[in-house]
Order: C-alpha cells, then structure tokens, then sequence
DNA sequence: TTATATACAAACATGAATGTATGTAAAGAG
DNA sequence: CTCTTTACATACATTCATGTTTGTATATAA
C-alpha cells in the first residue's frame, strides 16, 4: 500500500530478483516457485508478474545482471594490442576472473545455479549455445595472444598456437566447474591461482 | 493384462529406465512427469511406483547403470603396476572415455542429463559430492602416472607430479563438459582425441 | 486539478503431478 | 490344485504452482 514512484519500483525489481537468486541456488530452478521468491523479496507474486513474464525471464535477467558486465570485462583484461608480455596477460586474465568470483558473492552464486540448479532444456536450451559460443570467443582471445607469444618465442614451440589454445581453454573451463562445484572441498582461495601459475608455466620457455 | 515372470519384470524394469533417460533428456529431470516416462515405456504409473520409490530413484538407478561400469572400467585402463609407458598410459585413458562416450548412446545421454539436464539440490546435493571425489580419485591416479613418468623422466620435469595431474585431470573435466555440450558444435568424433594428443605432447621430454 | 498510467496486492480459476489405495490376473510355492 | 505373492493397472485424494483478472492507491502528465 505504500506509494511507488519509478526509483522505488526498480529497487523491487532488483529485490526481487536478489531474492529468486537466493532460492533458486536453495532450492534449484524448477523446484522454485514464485510465491517463494516474491515472499522472500517481501512482495507478492503481483509483483514478481509486474517485472517479469514469468520464472524463465526472471532467471534470464538474473542471468544478465552478472554475465553482461563479465563480456565486457573480458575486453579489459586481455588487451591484444602491443601486447609486451602475452603469456602473462593470459595468466592475469584468468586470475582476475578468478579474483572477481572470490569477491563477488552475486557472481558466484549465479555461476553455481547456471552450472549446477538449472535444466537447459527448451527456453534454456539456447542459453547453453550462448556459452560454448562464449567458450569459443576466448579460444580465439587465447589464440591469438598465443600467436603472439611464440612470435616473442615465449613458448614452447612443438604446438599451434591454436592447439596451445584449446588446451588452455579446457583447463579453464574444468578450472571453472570444479572450483563452483567444490567451493568447500578446497581451499578456494589459493588453489585457482596456483592452477593457473601452473598452467602458464608448463608451456613457458 | 499379460502374464509376468520374474525376467519380464526385469525388462519391464530396464525399459522404464530407458524410458526416463529418453524423457529426462527431452525435457530435463524436473519437468519430466512418472506418466510421461511410464507411457514412453508402455506402462502404466503403478509399474513405475512398483519398481522405484518416486522420481529421484529411478533417476538414480539411471545413473548407476552406466556410472558403475564405468568406475569399474577405470582400473582397466589405468594399470600403475609395471608401467613401462606412464605418460602413453594416461593419453590411452582418456581417449578410452572418450571412445566410449562415442560408442554408447547410452552412456552420452546419461552424461548430458548428469550435466545440463538436473538441478543439484536435496537429495541430488550429494550426487555432485559424489562426482567431485570421484575427480579427486583421478587426480591421485594421474598423479602416480606422472611420478613413475618422472622416475623414467619422460616428461619436463619443472613441475611436481601432483601439479601436472592437477593440471591433467582439469583439462579433461574441461573437455568433458564442452564436448557433451558442444556434440553438435564440433566434429566430436576428433576434437577429443586431438586435444588429449596435444595436451600429453606438450609435457612429453 | 483532473485524468491516466504505474506499481503493485488480492482473488480466482485451472491444470498438472504426486502419492496412495485398491483391484486383479497370472506366476510360483506347497 | 489351492494359496499366496508378484507385477502391475486403475481410481482416488490432495497438493501446489501457474497465469490471469480485478481492485486500488499513488505518481505523474496534461
């Protein structure tokens, strides 16, 4: 019954999907319903339906909100451009990414119900296409510093720089899955790191 | 109505099972009904409810029909007792998944409904425990690989063991994930088997 | 100042899935 | 040859989430 004007009505949105986030990652997806969302953002479902279509379209701005910013930052992180020390800018670009899910608790949380409470399946089904396409932008990223880098003769030389690039992707990607996976079981702060320190220099000359 | 011995319960058993992968896959674990899979395998909900408790465990009998062989199968593949290649023997167990990833439906779908098609929570909360100690076991066998490897010296040696299996085993989570997801993406039949090639090379003396 | 659009809450209608209880025909035991 | 158990099918009861519609107080535009 209190009054809205357009800030406080985006203050909702925001609530609300602050608070699909926390069930979601509680209770998974599907299992998610909209009253307990919308009681949990201290509304009710008017509310939810108001901002948003339904559940697949609250997930999807859910979704946005920590995905979007992260492209952009990709851009940032791994600069092509007279490029000194290209080795080194893959191995900070993976750290900082590193760095932010430590950081960030909205990205974390997102990143663990995107890879383990939610079924890609019809609406969804498009979203997973949208990643292994991401997962192929920055094979090209790492190609091309790779290119770079034995053009330095940083690296070890009996592979493509394509080659030396799946095989970083790979890593990255597993990287990814077990850290969100096992956030308890390792001591997540340092074994990322490590990893990645690892992995660069296994091909540095 | 037709009369039912002992193996025609067990077929009848077996084929609700396949019934639910076909299911769970079209439309992931949550949104998949008993009826919908009961019909699918010409039954009836009774012959489902008669042969598991509810959903979950006929989702889990799914999983285990291929995930024990398999685990059975590792330590084939793996043999650590007088081990004259280490390193061919690691590239020599993950094509072998891979090989059979490609050659049993069965096991690729039960795979993609593991990884893109189910949400982890409640009673599945401790599947996921499941897999990632299941990667830690690999981790430890990959781990005594690259020892012996290293006591031949096989391999470059500016790392320890432990980190060329950390490093092993999270490529191989990495392809696992992209190549399930990505079947359709790449020319699955190669991707896996090059990369695997590539990736034991680069550490090869 | 009034009219309209906004930002929700509340009520309604519906459908779908689940679990259980009951019925039943054939198989297997004695 | 009966009796019991198996292996289901059928029917029932209940829960619960969804989408929509209606109501309403306030902000905002004219």
């Amino acid at each position: 019954m209190v009054k809205k004007t357009k800030e406080d009505a985006e203050k909702t949105r925001n609530s609300i999907i602050d608070a699909a986030r926390t069930v979601f990652l509680q209770r998974g997806v599907s299992r998610s319903s909209l009253e307990q969302i919308a009681s949990k953002a201290g509304v009710t479902r008017g509310a939810v339906y108001w901002h948003f279509q339904n559940k697949t379209e609250l997930m999807l701005a859910m979704r946005e909100r920590v995905f979007l910013p992260l492209i952009d930052q990709m851009e940032d992180t791994i600069n092509l451009e007279e490029n000194v020390d290209p080795l080194g800018s893959i191995e900070e670009f993976m750290c900082s990414r590193f760095e932010h899910l430590e950081s960030c608790q909205e990205t974390r949380e997102t990143y663990e119900i995107m890879m383990t409470k939610c079924e890609y399946v019809d609406e969804f089904a498009n979203v997973l296409q949208q990643i292994t396409s991401n997962c192929s932008i920055i094979e090209d990223k790492l190609t091309a510093c790779y290119e770079q880098a034995q053009a330095k003769s940083q690296v070890t030389i009996n592979m493509t720089a394509r080659e030396l690039a799946k095989d970083s992707n790979l890593f990255f990607i597993g990287l990814l899955h077990l850290w969100i996976k096992d956030a308890a079981g390792m001591n997540a702060k340092q074994y990322a790191i490590d990893a990645i320190k690892n992995h660069i220099k296994l091909r540095k000359k």
